[in-house]
DNA sequence: TGCGTGCCTTGATCTGAATCAAAGACCCGG
DNA sequence: CCGGGTCTTTGATTCAGATCAAGGCACGCA
């Protein structure tokens, strides 16, 4: 199960995934999970698609119709409330699932920051696909479990720290990114605005701003440019991240 | 997919699960999942416990060797900062599945609120459980998904909503528990505290005291007892939750 | 080259919820 | 029936982060 487990699973037909823009790992083919034997019955039931980026190809509260496999670029998913304030709920790229959940309507809106290639399963086929290959299944077993983990992480994050807590977990997790089994980076692009991290965050644009200026005044990172960081004190960052101090 | 999905499952050899505590409802018997005559190999694979109210049966933290399915009683899920500072990410009753994660070390504490029973599986056993019956599996993945969701409704409750906004969430939450397809009661006890309401919202005891006074004196709920709530204007109630007025 | 449009930063002020503090209310055991 | 917990409510005060406001910078485009 932990092969399955760790590395990324792209359902692309035509086999050309894109090395993950947000982690740089290329994701292991659909032949992980299928015989190549069968790989026509997955493009029989794979569509292929792509948003540029700002715009959404799934939307909240809309018929949850498809399940989606992303091949390429990244994006947001996030929630709205009626009056617009938003919590952005992860950033996915390569080889993520979107759009599982047993439920009539999408619960987020997926929008591109990068433009998106995506695989899109209609539920019938999805259902057809997972009876056939229960690998895929454990796949997605696997996959779920892990972001609800990463979910209740968050919950903790947004319920309980701090804004300056809320921002270091953020950047080491940045760090962290793609780099499994590695030491993380101490240098590494930021590919959201200020204003998505804040809905991530649950904080206002300007208090990741001054936050951030702070932790550079501190001489703990640096910002060569508005999305670049340099993590200069690693272990003063993870201790502030998870509030070990 | 859906009969599997909507009902909760028990794993339990005795077939002796009590209905939920926290809901009312009596959870199917796991011969859903698994036909009668191979009930004995679940037996074999399954071992029955309890936590009396206080004491945890999962620590945040140890080597995740087992699986849980709760057969009785009900449950708060917490994390924790070095401070003490708490985020309980669920409250959990009978049919509830617990450490399914593909990590090494449980995500989080679970804690009896009412006596506990539960049926554990080691890691191995579930795998061939999982293995011999793909409706189990299919049956996890449903409720791995729609935990996701709940998840990341939580996140904008925690990260974008006023304290007045998730006191009615919550409420209005709790009001539909386990009445599916059905009107949400407008009658309904607490089974828990003011301070695990605060942990699970992301407040503090006096903020959830405050505005659930407040509400009461708007003449929206009444409180004849701490733990008992009657909804006396749903529709304010709900419109103030989702933030829609 | 100049101008518009998004971002981002910084400063001043405000405010919702936290913190600090003190009484009730309730429950259980003896 | 009493005593000592724990839980809850209410009030006074504080404070972290939001809001309001003003520039600065980078980039695309005419």
């Amino acid at each position: 199960m932990n092969a399955i487990a760790t590395r990324p699973l792209v359902l692309d037909p035509d086999g050309a995934a894109d090395p993950c823009a947000r982690c740089g790992v290329r994701a292991s083919s659909v032949c992980d999970a299928i015989p190549t034997s069968d790989l026509a019955r997955l493009s029989a039931a794979a569509v292929t698609g792509h948003a540029a980026p700002g715009s959404s190809f799934i939307d909240e509260g809309e018929p949850a119709t498809a399940f989606f496999n992303i091949t390429g670029g990244t994006a947001k998913l996030y929630k709205l409330l009626p009056d617009g304030r938003r919590q952005i709920v992860g950033f996915v790229g390569v080889g993520h699932f979107l759009g599982l959940a047993v439920s009539d309507t999408y619960a987020f809106t997926a929008e591109a920051m990068e433009p998106v290639k995506y695989c899109r399963f209609s539920r019938a086929s999805l259902r057809r696909l997972l009876d056939d290959f229960p690998a895929m299944e454990k796949k997605l077993l696997a996959v779920a479990s892990n972001e609800l983990v990463a979910a209740q992480e968050q919950m903790l994050l947004l319920g309980r720290k701090t804004a300056r807590e809320r921002v270091a977990s953020f950047l080491m997790a940045q760090a962290r990114l793609g780099v499994a089994c590695m030491a993380p980076r101490s240098h590494f692009t930021l590919p959201m605005t200020r204003g998505d991290i804040a809905d991530y965050l649950g904080l206002t644009i300007e208090t990741i701003s001054r936050t951030l200026t702070k932790l550079r005044t501190e001489g703990l990172i640096e910002i060569p440019g508005a999305t670049d960081i340099v993590v200069k004190n690693r272990l003063a960052m993870e201790r502030i991240a998870d509030a070990s101090e």
